[in-house]
RNA sequence: GGAGGGGUAGCGAAGUGGCUAAACGCGGCUGACUGUAAAUCAGCUCCCAACGGGUUCGGCAGUUCGAAUCUGCCCCCCUCCA
């Protein structure tokens, strides 16, 4: 099986600087597991590696789509097995870097997806309640982990059934729930309150260093907040601002909130989802790592 | 010194005799997750040895079968007059 090094923690845990340090370490390339990075333009406010670090260091599936542009799980999945494979071949560690834990699990286990494009949501005329039931009947194993509330998962269900003629869960029940590869995956954590600090001061900088001014720049060019990007973290609580009715301030404590309950999610799905060996300690992550590559 | 308003769980804020450990919002915590995932959704949030028990609504003392809700005194805060 081939090799890849996974690095993975909440924000602001310092995955960007460590994967560099293992790039430079074990000859590898970074691919990163990132749904926001991929967009150009979204710089600050997605953290994103700066020019001087990807200097230092190869990355890939950063920058690669327009603003306006939509990404998924599935393109990154295709993307990030082909880039596996190359760099494998080339003799490189694959080193994927990210904190979007669907997209990572989906990469590293069998998850299937189809070709085609997801609509958005056409059963206007049917309620929750009236698609629950639907579900009900015939795919009755999906509603195990979909709550009626949860509308966008109701609807999802409910295309699939309806185009593919089988039930989510089916097409869950054919994967084997293995890792595709050899994989290494590291946890970058640190102590909450201290984490929160961080990214609270990190917040700070980003608009210290022109947060607002890049989201100003992306509006110029016809990007609207209506925008799959614009979705992100520390974009979407200016949409106030920007139509006049916020201050600056009350985006950025928005930002601060948002940021704090994203970092408590990323560590429920890293927690739960997948086999994950945790360091608070660079050091000792990096000796773990190269007993792993020796073997 | 005088007149009025107010002190409720981490914060904001309802409640004005029993159905109230106390609505609701915020914040916080926990969890779910197979195509928007930095998204979407759910649960918990006075304390405990917890399908039960223990302490609460500024403080103390009362009234009452029963009080956050009524009475008295005291403390603190705000506004206005002096």
């Amino acid at each position: 099986m081939k090799k890849v090094l996974v690095i993975v923690g909440p924000t602001a845990s310092g995955k960007t600087s460590f994967g560099i340090e293992c790039a430079k370490a074990f000859n590898g390339e970074i691919i990163s597991g990132d749904s926001i990075q991929v967009y150009r333009g979204l710089d600050i406010g997605s953290a994103k590696a700066t020019a001087e670090e990807r200097e230092m260091a190869r990355h890939h599936l950063i920058d690669i789509l327009d603003p306006t542009e939509n990404y998924s799980v599935k393109e990154f999945q295709d993307m990030g097995r082909e880039l596996i494979d190359k760099l494998s071949e080339e003799g490189k560690l694959p080193i994927v870097v990210g904190g979007t834990g669907l997209y990572i699990k989906a990469l590293l286990y069998d998850y299937t997806f189809f070709d085609e494009e997801e609509e958005d949501d056409p059963y206007d005329e049917l309620s929750n309640e009236e698609i629950y039931k639907i579900l009900e009947e015939e795919d009755p194993e999906a509603l195990e982990n979909i709550h009626v509330n949860n509308r966008k998962r109701l609807v999802r269900a409910l295309n699939i059934l309806r185009k593919h003629h089988e039930g989510i869960s089916e097409i869950k029940d054919k994967q084997k729930h293995e890792m595709l590869y050899d994989a290494k995956v590291i946890g970058l954590t640190l102590d909450r309150e201290e984490l929160y600090r961080r990214l609270e001061d990190r917040v700070e900088k980003m608009v210290a260093d022109g947060l607002v001014d890049e989201i100003d720049n992306l509006l110029g060019n016809g990007v609207s907040f209506d925008a799959q990007s614009m979705q992100a973290i520390g974009y979407k609580e200016f949409r106030g601002y920007f139509s006049g009715n916020r201050t600056v301030a009350d985006c950025v404590e928005d930002i601060k909130k948002n940021t704090r309950r994203f970092a408590k999610r990323q560590y429920t799905w890293f927690n739960n989802q997948m086999p994950i060996s945790w360091h608070t300690d660079t050091d000792e992550a990096l000796r773990e790592i190269k007993e792993w590559i020796n073997t």
